[in-house]
DNA sequence: ATAATTTGGTTTATAATATAAACCAGTTTA
DNA sequence: TAAACTGGTTTATATTATAAACCAAATTAT
């Protein structure tokens, strides 16, 4: 029998930028932007999903006079992420 | 730079169809149906799109008296799922 | 015999999700 | 000082997933 896969992880960005924070400490909006390709819109919405889940931290402050967010995932997102890649593995094992 | 994963197939419930028919060399409506928990009506929608796609092969018969649905992977659906998991290798790899 | 239930689905309506477009405040550039 | 850019947010729309309602035929129970 297939195991569920987290609604919240099962989605092409916010994989995307969980697969990102997991592999560096933080990263910032316009950094995760780039790399996921994503619309600032899009990737804005996924990320305060992404926040309120407990997924990751948002933090707002300033550089310099631009706006500057940043994000890094929670121990509570790394394990969801564990989690859904261990499902995932019966999914596409051959 | 993450590739974009096939919306077709980034789905858990065809995923689940689609790995169950990659190692099977057909199956039946009511086997997909159990092994994925799904409902017949949600399953008969998502066996549709993936057979539209060309990625299934849908074929109905009856068994005695009773309707049977058989369905079986097309070489276009396994193709598409092996670009599928080498793309989310991308994904899930720390 | 006929009414209720089950099987094996399909169709349709609704809820949830993803995405894009419009917008905003502040900053820099022409 | 007006236009364009940065770094976003909010809102509207399109897409998707899901559940509920339905259907025909078969089976079981009365």
């Amino acid at each position: 029998m297939l195991k569920e896969l987290d609604p919240l992880l099962h989605s092409q960005l916010r994989l995307g930028v969980m697969s990102i924070l997991m592999s560096v400490e933080s990263a910032e909006f316009t950094f995760l932007k780039e790399k996921t390709s994503s619309t600032a819109g899009n990737l804005s919405v996924q990320l305060d999903k992404l926040s309120e889940a407990g997924y990751i931290l948002v933090e707002k402050s300033f550089n310099g006079k631009k706006p500057l967010t940043t994000c890094s995932i929670t121990k509570k997102g790394t394990k969801a992420f564990e989690e859904y890649v261990n499902a995932l593995k019966d999914y596409i094992k051959k």
